[in-house]
DNA sequence: CTTTCACATCACCACCCGCTGATACCAGCG
DNA sequence: CGCTGGTATCAGCGGGTGGTGATGTGAAAG
């Protein structure tokens, strides 16, 4: 179907934060002191917007003694890539499929 | 570029009733009286939320005598597509490179 | 011209959300 | 043990955001 895409998991890419910590963390495996050196945010901020991404599915946690390594989910976002692509192919071939003024 | 997806845009799609708009778009070329119809949303809130994809680039107007018609732009969905699916792949391929504990 | 209808804008309010400091928790280390 | 350092959670506050009614505008209909 086309109508499955989950505006929850849109929500979580759709923040400024959020959004460089995904393209962070596509980059390499990252802790959370990690992503403080990067971002320069707090880590209380830092630690929200990581949940936020845990619960949207996005990221796996690790822990690796006292440190937790996050990880993307390369499923998911391919999944959400492909959803786009299918919207933007429907769009396509249904340019010209104007309903009639009522 | 990895980093060059707008955050901006990303929001605009993160809202169920604009998501709901733009699939609905994505099927044929619709204006407001229709999606009133199939949404159900009051036509003031359906307004603002157009504006909002309006802004956001990701649909066109083309104003039919009093009807206003609305039209997805592909490319844009197109391009989010593509580069979610850069994001998975950088992802995919990074999913050994693990920086150091510090 | 006047009315009607489609649509946009404005103003207002309630609510959610992100940021922050304080605090709790847990794993190593001495 | 107790201490230290890495993370998560909690409580609270301020600003941004969505929903709504009133109003403006512009084009067809009569």
């Amino acid at each position: 179907m086309l109508t499955s895409v989950d505006p929850d998991l849109i929500r979580a890419l759709g923040d400024p934060l959020r959004l460089k910590i995904v393209t962070l963390l596509a980059r390499e495996t990252l802790c959370t002191t990690h992503l403080i050196e990067e971002t320069g945010a707090k880590q209380t901020n830092l630690s929200n917007h990581l949940k936020v991404l845990r619960e949207a599915g996005l990221v796996e946690t690790e822990p690796c003694g006292r440190f937790t390594y996050y990880r993307l989910k390369p499923e998911v976002l391919a999944g959400l890539s492909e959803q786009f692509a299918a919207l933007a192919e429907s769009a396509r071939t249904a340019a010209g499929n104007k309903r009639a003024c009522p």
